[in-house]
DNA sequence: CGGCCGATTATCT
DNA sequence: GATAATCGGCCGG
């Protein structure tokens, strides 16, 4: 696993490195498991596009806690997504988890929900990998550095700084500039993921 | 492949 | 009462 120091830092330098990181679910002792591709950066009251913008609520509350901690919320009426809070404590501020390349547990995520495209490509959304991880607001607030957590991350792929591209973060809506255009959404693409998976045979 | 659109409800004003 | 850090289906090219 991870140290806590690794966190305790702005998302948008946690974010970046979070790229090519493994993980890891445990779902009633199984492990679910994949490589992450995309990740976004929300960082503190500043930035309009962080729930913190409108100061602490009691959905946005464990993002003004420790970092580490699982910040998985509800929104569209259907779709939890799952954020890890970065930054040191009263710092609100998380890295969204877009999207992670599966390596172990793909019977069990075929089970947690329909899926349609091919394997590769089950996982390749925010939404859709809580679904195929059975990730729910039942582990929001959870300690991912804790042995027994049932969501952490592990060290995974070694990637050279060159292979993981940034833009502006996606669905933001009516945010404003300059956070709209800020460029604070990285990720490698997925042939890349593929081939290094295969080679280092994760 | 790309763009548009409806679904569905917790959360906040 | 309005909005939402999305998804999948349906359309046209």
């Amino acid at each position: 696993m991870l140290s806590q120091a690794f966190f305790d830092r702005p998302a948008p330098l946690v974010a970046p490195e979070l790229i090519g990181k493994k993980l890891v679910r445990l779902q009633n002792g199984k492990r679910l498991a994949g490589i992450i591709t995309e990740t976004e950066a929300y960082q503190g009251q500043e930035d309009s596009a962080c729930h913190a913008h409108v100061g602490k609520t009691k959905r946005n509350e464990v993002m003004f806690g420790r970092a580490a901690t699982a910040y998985i919320y509800f929104t569209y009426g259907m779709h939890w997504l799952l954020n890890i809070v970065t930054d040191l404590p009263d710092m609100p501020a998380a890295v969204l988890i877009r999207a992670v390349f599966p390596v172990e547990g793909l019977e069990l995520m075929a089970e947690n929900r329909p899926m349609l495209a091919d394997s590769q490509k089950w996982l390749n959304g925010p939404a859709k990998l809580t679904q195929g991880f059975g990730l729910t607001g039942a582990l929001n607030g959870q300690d991912m550095l804790r042995p027994e957590s049932e969501i952490f991350i592990e060290e995974g792929l070694i990637l050279p700084q060159s292979l993981i591209q940034s833009s502006p973060r996606i669905g933001l809506g009516k945010t404003p500039e300059p956070w709209l255009s800020m460029p604070w959404r990285w990720e490698i693409s997925w042939q890349e993921a593929y081939n290094r998976v295969n080679k280092e045979n994760l």
